[in-house]
DNA sequence: GCCGTTTTCGGCCCGACTGTTTTCAGTCG
């Protein structure tokens, strides 16, 4: 039982709670929830020193049944609330403006237990004649249950941001100066549901228009007043809001969320007196103290300073807020180097040389070259006759371009634990990234044993991407990662942040959790090719929502203490 | 179920929209 295993649980419970028709409850527990996946130590040691209830949202009841979790792996109060509903229904809350009033509903009156009975009981137009049910509304959950079958995968955030991007520039090009990505991508988080853009103009037609007309849009499927969305080529639902110049900041404020985050800070507001919403943040006499084009009055009126977007997931960023003690967040500006990355030699794309010209365009102080190593036969790994001779390469390279071409390498963790290259070649490289590419479905046990016992080679400089995950693809392997982090800390072993848009690995929790442990973290992206060491900027987001400043990075430094912090 | 410079009970964020209704409940962001 990890923390993460609690907060699942936890999370059943509020889900459960919604059901039930009790949102107290379900905020209870999704408070409770988050306070166990953000907290510092290991809940089950709290458990034994029955020092639960000093997690934030944990009171007497939710202690005893953390208790429980830990002890036996559930709690009976869980175990009851599963009884009472089938388990498909909370997936029939992923169907737009389907809540739990209406999933129980549909439930009780017409048996309906899953998404695909449900489908079924709208093509046989069972719904309508529901009490507080049309002919609308049936077809609207019919849309929205084949919506979810086709979106059951979130959009990456790496696909998604340069699309945002390119329709708010569009935007702003055709005469609307006030244009932003808002929600979950301005937040960077690692997948997003839908792309939100936000305008701000008295002239909301010229926007709009602007919006449709984008090349890419294949369909369009709202056209309001104040509000579009269209589909593009590939499927991608995009939506526009438009909103008046003068209330533009706070409504980027209230569009970017998180909800969680926004719930605080109205809260917050409304202790002052104050009352906050998406036009601005009013005193008692109805006066607008913040609503202009700049977000950040919004939090200098409520006596905030800015917090980074980031960082607005309710995840203690309000409190640090008022004791003054946010940190200052890792940005791509801090970033000298990126010391994963692939050539031709292996499974990349691009010459050593041609990476090298890019790192230099990219006012990068040194570059990183790390292809695979011997073992890994699918991605042409080196032999060691091969990457010996990179590394004279390299060398030569660097004298030629004046610019330090370090010679790394990406070799595979083996089934034992071992390095996929002997002492005597490892020690002719400038560092090694040691990653687990194989044997991805041993016991957690057997997997924390072999990468801890890979840590203990003192050739093993950094981590690469430490649980394996691919996103929408593979779920990470099982590994104990306080066990890492603990070793990692122990042994001046770096861990890596691969920024590729499917990985993002170690992720934002992670993050938070080697900056608490001490362990640096190492921004990489993995390029395989020149143009992916634009990665940088998910990897650099997901360390900000980690909580990472330039202090917790490794390749915030210059070279030389780079090179001294890979020696172990 | 939690929590307390409105405090141990009674709140718990807020406004808009939608589809179905004659006055509003449910959902969303």
């Amino acid at each position: 039982m990890t923390n993460a295993d609690v907060a699942r649980l936890l999370y059943e419970l509020a889900e459960l709670m919604d059901l039930r028709g009790d949102v107290f409850k379900r905020n209870a527990y999704r408070r409770a929830a988050r306070g166990v996946e953000t907290l510092d130590g290991d809940v089950r040691e709290l458990a034994r020193d029955g020092r639960l209830d000093e997690i934030p949202g944990v009171g007497k009841s939710i202690a005893s049944t953390i208790a429980e979790i830990v002890e036996t792996g559930t709690s009976r109060k869980l175990e009851e609330l599963r009884q009472g509903f089938p388990p498909g229904l909370a997936e029939l809350m992923r169907v737009p403006d389907l809540g739990p009033r209406t999933a129980v509903q549909l439930h009780r009156e017409l048996g309906v237990s899953d998404l695909e009975g449900l489908k079924r009981a709208a093509e046989e137009h069972r719904i309508r004649s529901l009490k507080g049910f049309g002919e609308r509304s049936e077809e609207n959950i019919l849309r929205g249950v084949e919506m979810v079958e086709r979106l059951g995968r979130r959009m990456l955030l790496g696909d998604a941001l340069p699309v945002a991007e390119a329709i708010a520039a569009h935007v702003r090009a055709h005469g609307t100066e006030l244009v932003s990505v808002a929600g979950s991508m301005r937040r960077m988080r690692e997948t997003v549901g839908d792309v939100d853009i936000l305008a701000g103009t008295d002239r909301p037609e010229e926007a709009l228009a602007a919006f449709v007309a984008y090349p890419e849009v294949a369909e369009v499927v709202v056209r309001g007043p104040t509000k579009s969305t269209v589909r593009l080529a590939d499927g991608t639902q995009v939506d526009l809001r438009v909103v008046p110049a003068a209330s533009f900041g706070a409504a980027l404020q209230y569009f970017t969320g998180s909800k969680d985050h926004n719930v605080r800070l109205r809260r917050l507001a409304l202790q002052k007196g104050l009352k906050l919403n998406e036009y601005g943040l009013f005193d008692a006499s109805g006066a607008n103290l913040a609503a202009g084009r700049d977000e950040g009055e919004v939090y200098r009126q409520l006596a905030l300073p800015v917090i980074p977007p980031e960082l607005r997931e309710d995840r203690g960023e309000i409190e640090a807020a008022l004791a003054g003690r946010l940190p200052r967040l890792v940005t791509e500006a801090d970033i000298r180097g990126d010391l994963h990355v692939h050539t031709s030699m292996s499974d990349g794309r691009a010459s050593m040389r041609e990476v090298a010209e890019a790192a230099v365009r990219r006012g990068y102080e040194y570059i990183g070259i790390t292809d695979h190593s011997r073992s890994l036969h699918v991605a042409h790994g080196l032999s060691e006759d091969d990457l010996l001779a990179s590394v004279e390469q390299a060398r030569q390279l660097t004298r030629e371009l004046g610019f330090p071409v370090l010679r790394g390498a990406e070799v595979d963790i083996l089934e034992d634990g071992s390095l996929d290259y002997p002492d005597e070649v490892l020690e002719q490289l400038d560092y090694v990234i040691g990653s687990v590419h194989s044997r991805f479905k041993m016991s957690k046990d057997e997997m924390t044993e072999r990468v801890v016992a890979a840590m203990a080679d003192r050739h093993l400089s950094i981590l690469g991407h430490p649980t394996g995950r691919l996103l929408g693809r593979r779920e990470p392997y099982p590994i104990d990662m306080e066990r890492v982090m603990d070793e990692a800390a122990a042994r001046g072993v770096v861990l890596e942040l691969n920024s590729f848009p499917d990985r993002l690995d170690l992720n934002d929790l992670h993050c938070r959790m080697a900056k608490e442990h001490g362990v640096l973290v190492s921004v990489d992206t993995d390029a395989h090719g020149v143009e992916q060491l634009d990665h940088m900027r998910l990897g650099v987001g997901t360390a900000r929502r980690g909580w990472l400043g330039p202090e917790d990075v490794l390749n915030t430094r210059a070279l030389d203490e780079v090179r001294r912090l890979l020696r172990r």
